[in-house]
DNA sequence: CAAAGGCTTAACCTTTTGGTCGAATTCCAA
DNA sequence: TTGGAATTCGACCAAAAGGTTAAGCCTTTG
């Protein structure tokens, strides 16, 4: 694979080294989206790359390594998204159709990532205990605090907050990790915009009617 | 769930034979479901069920034989009882009460067939494509049109039944497939029934809620 | 233009693991 | 008791996969 020339290239190594390894993230994220972090052989990824399986270890110097970076990747693309407090809006309507909204977009745009962080819970989480701990409850804590305060201004039902995230996470996160199940029952071979479109409708729907948001 | 043996079965098996198997079924659907296909060496199998590798192969011929089978075991388990039709009660508001807490249930005693069935869907359903259409589906369309007739009749609102059921689904396996999550959530070590039985409730509310069911 | 340093490859190594084979042992009914 | 079937075990094997090393190639830069 010749990289394209480029002429206000000031450090071409290091240039041409972030995009030989983001292609590999990119490979790497896919492969063990679909065969877990054991499936997955590194000579897979090497293949797809278009790299020997040495020459991949030379930029990520194990599996284990090269795993971490996707995960870590994965996690603050989500992070950084996944906030409910930080969604536009001044209103609860707003923000928890924009919440709903944004949950599914990532479905659609990073079904793999989703894949990825699904098999690892799954599996126990062995990895990223910590980085739950430290990063995703927090910010857990302060959206349930909004939805504690909306429930006290008497603007949505009182029902619980944790278990409210939990069916939104979940119910969004099926149209990524599920996406196999959901193609088959719809009859469809891959899931299409629009697919996606009717589940945001439809979870949108739903939820504000089922917690009392108006 | 018919237990009928197999017409091509000379002899019925001893009843030792059919304890061990079981025995290493179990512990197959307990590593299976923490370590994925790949991730899961026979020897941990046997070592669980304190047989000799080479004696375990003996019982399943092979890793992928005995994958099947729990599968098969997990899926057959399952399908019982997921019926929205077969559900108690002559109303949608029952019936939809009592689906919804039998998913729940099957999370809490089954979590590990649970989080088996999800990894093979997340991996593309190699092996269960075949099964999932000729047995799933068609048991689904029939709880479809049973949600379209309670729509014609105006027993609840106009809804797609089909990202009901994926919400149903997903909302409730979570509880299996990402207790890792939940648990670290709520900051306990092991989900305890009062756990699952108040995730019923806010599903059982907030679902017929949200889908207009009285 | 030539040294330095980044990039790539061939050959090789080690460990893990699914699986085989035949011998030994146990179980069971005649 | 005994012969045959069922079960268990020790020894072994081949393939796959992660990883190492050392040597060569290519690009940049002083």
């Amino acid at each position: 694979m010749t990289k394209a020339l480029d002429p206000k290239n000031k450090k071409p190594k290091s240039r041409s080294r972030t995009a030989t390894e983001s292609s590999i993230l990119a490979a790497a994220e896919d492969v063990f989206a679909r065969f877990g972090y054991h499936g997955t052989a590194i000579n897979a990824i090497a293949d797809k790359v278009g790299l020997s399986k040495q020459n991949m270890l030379y930029y990520f110097p194990s599996k284990e390594v090269l795993y971490q970076r996707v995960l870590e990747n994965v996690l603050n693309q989500w992070l950084e998204k996944m906030a409910l407090l930080e969604q536009e809006g001044d209103n609860p309507k707003t923000m928890m159709t924009n919440y709903i909204r944004g949950k599914i977009d990532i479905s659609r745009v990073h079904p793999n990532g989703s894949k990825v962080f699904a098999n690892e819970i799954i599996s126990g989480a062995p990895r990223l205990r910590d980085y739950l701990k430290t990063n995703l409850i927090p910010q857990l804590e302060a959206d349930v605090q909004l939805i504690k305060q909306w429930i006290s201004e008497g603007r949505m039902d009182p029902i619980d907050p944790y278990h409210l995230f939990f069916l939104i996470w979940s119910s969004t996160q099926t149209y990524a990790d599920f996406s196999t199940q959901i193609e088959l029952v719809l009859d469809k071979p891959k899931l299409e915009e629009q697919d996606y479109d009717k589940a945001s409708e439809f979870l949108i729907h739903l939820i504000l009617k089922g917690t009392g948001i108006h």
